[in-house]
DNA sequence: GGCAACAATAGACTTATTCTAAGACTTTAC
DNA sequence: GTAAAGTCTTAGAATAAGTCTATTGTTGCC
């Protein structure tokens, strides 16, 4: 995880054209999720945030401005590992592989999968979207020593 | 949640063509789980099988048999709600719509949805199963007073 | 019957996330 | 410029799902 950054401006432009306020803090939270697309705990974001910085940002502020990016739609959030929660920074749709074994979350060629046939949504409900999510596991070593 | 049975020696058998000592409390569990396809939280097993009974079956053992089935393939783990997970007692394949406003899983109607395309897992990595959700809301309330 | 292996238990513990109550910053009105 | 109102941030307490530990109970086997 390398500490590249988003230009300030930037990210003020984003969260404005998004509807929410561009405080320091979550600018700064910003410039480190929106540098590239990445999937993050809000436990690392809380370490890479405070990470030899001046500025330092609480704990209750990296979730409230995770949970505030997700609901503007800014960022997506990913749920396969029970103890914890994902946060991607690429919002186009896009499935995931997830590691079981390692914990570890990667994206798919996006276009690999075509879902056919979507049925619609049950009685009194709208859809918001789709999470395909292979779940895959460490090979079992055999001939790696070739 | 009604409180249907099956027979204990149905859940027996099944669970020693699994590899799976029958003690007491699995079968109790076994008995609650496989009466019907169901989604159902540790919780909710946890409550069910104590509800009036003279068997009680404490917390640890819920969660050690609950992932104890899981790992022998008689149950299945949904990971939907960031804050519980969900046990599927159809194992066979198919695929979810989640509630995010009221917490409910449902089962798609099975061949509704069909995946074209499917990539092959990353390198060193075997695929373990693929999980779809749709994610649902509420409908806003317009015109429900017709 | 006695023993070894396995299973169940109560309750303490861990950990991600949320809540609470207080203080700090911003904005607007004047 | 100042004050009131509203919005954010914060430390630390609270919550709750799930796991661990150390002990006790069960079971099959000779």
């Amino acid at each position: 995880m390398d500490k590249q950054r988003l230009g300030r401006k930037e990210v003020i432009a984003l969260l404005q054209q998004h509807g929410i306020t561009p405080t320091q803090q979550r600018v700064h939270i910003g410039r480190l999720l929106f540098a590239r697309d990445q999937h993050v705990s809000a436990e690392q974001v809380l370490t890479l945030v405070n990470e030899g910085e001046i500025e330092q940002v609480s704990k209750a502020t990296v979730y409230n401005t995770l949970n505030l990016f997700t609901g503007k739609g800014i960022l997506r959030e990913i749920i396969v590992d029970p103890t914890k929660v994902f946060y991607d920074s690429n919002t186009t749709p896009h499935h995931h592989f997830f590691n079981v074994d390692t914990g570890e979350l990667l994206d798919m060629d996006s276009g690999a999968l075509q879902l056919e046939g979507m049925p619609s949504a049950p009685e009194g409900t709208v859809p918001l979207g789709v999470d395909v999510i292979i779940r895959v596991r460490n090979a079992p070593s055999q001939n790696l020593a070739s």
